[in-house]
This record gives structure tokens, C-alpha cells and sequence, in this order.
DNA sequence: ATAATCCTTCCATTTAGTGGAAGGTCAAGA
DNA sequence: TCTTGACCTTCCACTAAATGGAAGGATTAT
């Protein structure tokens, strides 16, 4: 399969898939005489894995770890279970931090008139 | 003031105050003859205002913005409050993402036995 | 005088792609 | 058979917001 078709299956753009082949991701199974790239069911598979992967903020070296378990068929679940859980804490404090950030500039927001006039608390609590 | 001091004054890295000149958002005040940066207190207010737009997520793009409206004497607080409004639409939308994410996540990892084996749902939830 | 600590500019690296240019390939229609 | 359009290739540049380091000049302290 061209990678076209290949990216279309997966559900990613070409480029990305491209992408993924140069750092090594996700090659393609083979490559036609001139040069094309091909990809079989296997690699689409691992393709689309990597997009699930992604879609949960998983990096690019996460993914690459995700990835060799995944091949792995004797993994533990161990080895899984620990990137997840040190994934998920990352996305915990994130979102403790968006949290905090949000509340603060609500009340921000909230006491600043919004009128004509210059007086405004936001720029005084920046200051 | 040296940048290394004002760097101290303003709580940022020298490196940084450094790049805020390159990229125009606070200038030095002068250079000496010999080419070191100055930085009198209105242009470490400047940085001290960036520092605390930053730690509010503020992009360079909106520091600029406000720092332009900090600057701009017969502001309206509503151009102000605008900016921030839609900052915190933005960080209430990633908010929400993470908090997506975080639920979803939480469940592949309960689920998950964690042992020697390789059966695994995250991996299979991914794959 | 010299050593240590500043400072300068410039270049590379980070993340995860995206956009575009120049040019080769392939399948279909006239 | 020729050509046209839609593919594909590689390579380079750009994004955000710094950060790290090298090479070398300036200043300060001993």
C-alpha cells in the first residue's frame, strides 16, 4: 500500500506518516524499486497505534516504548502499567496546574470592569 | 544595570532576559560603549511583568499585547479584560481535554493487573 | 599582571510535526 | 504514444519559547 492509502487507513496525514518513517516510528514494510514507500497491514496496525497513543498525549519516546511492549508478545503488563501511571501523574499535575491557573484569572477577569476607563486589576496584579 | 543583575531583579534566567531582547519584547534601556546590555527600573518592571504574564500561561504573542496596554496610559481595561477572557477560554478548553484524558487513562490503568503477564488492556485498548 | 567572572554574538537543540519547492513516477484518457 | 493529473520522493524552512554551549571581549578582584 502507497503511503497515501496507508495514511488513510490509519487516519493521519501523509506527512505525519512520513514523518514517523524518518524518526524511525513506524517504517514501512518495504519500498518499491523507485523508492516508494509500502506499508502492509502490520505496519498500518502499528501506525494506528501510535495515533491512539498519541491521541492520549503519550510523546513520541512514550510511544516508542508503548510500541516495543506492544511488539513484545512476552512483555509484562508491568512495564505497560508503569509508563501509563507515570503519564497519567504528568496529566494529573498539568491539569492541577490549569485548575490553579484558572481560578486565578477568573478572578481576575471578574474584577476588572472592562470599560472605557484604564484602571484595571489585571494589569495592576501583573505589575 | 548589568543583565545579570536585572536577570536577579526580575526572577528570570539571564539567557532569557537575553532572549526577550532578541525578540524586541523588553528592550534594554542602553547599551554601553562596550556593547553591555542596560536595564534601568522601567525595563525590569517590564520584565517582572512578563515574568508574571508567563506564569499565567500568557503566550510572547499576548505578553506583547499587554505589555502594550501596561505601557499605554489611556488604555481601556476592556481591550484588557478581552485578552484575558479569551487566555482563559483557551486554558478552561485544555482544562477540560486533560481532565478527558485523565478519567479515561485512570480507567485503562485500574484495569490494568500489573504483573508478569502479558495480557494487557491498555495495549489492547491501543492497539 | 593575571585570574575569575562577567558580558557579547552566533549556532544548535528541543517537540511533533507542517508547508512548500523541485523533481521523479504512475495510471488513464485522447 | 503522448500528455495530464495525481501521486510520490527528498530536502529545507518554520513553528514556541527558550536553553546550552563555544569562542572571544570586558570588567573586577587579588
Amino acid at each position: 500500500m502507497n503511503i497515501g492509502k496507508a495514511a488513510d487507513q490509519a487516519g493521519l496525514p501523509t506527512k505525519t506518516v512520513r514523518y514517523y518513517a524518518d524518526i524511525g516510528l513506524v517504517l514501512p514494510s518495504s519500498r518499491t524499486q523507485t523508492g516508494y514507500r509500502n506499508y502492509d497491514i502490520s505496519s498500518i496496525e502499528k501506525l494506528i497505534f501510535v495515533k491512539r497513543a498519541r491521541s492520549f498525549d503519550f510523546s513520541i519516546k512514550e510511544c516508542r516504548e508503548l510500541l516495543g511492549l506492544y511488539e513484545e508478545k512476552n512483555r509484562s503488563s508491568s512495564d505497560v502499567r508503569k509508563i501509563a501511571i507515570h503519564h497519567l501523574e504528568e496529566i494529573k499535575r498539568k491539569e492541577e496546574d490549569l485548575k490553579k491557573l484558572r481560578i486565578e484569572l477568573d478572578h481576575l477577569v471578574n474584577a476588572c470592569a472592562g470599560d472605557d476607563r484604564p484602571d484595571c486589576p489585571i494589569i495592576d496584579y501583573l505589575s
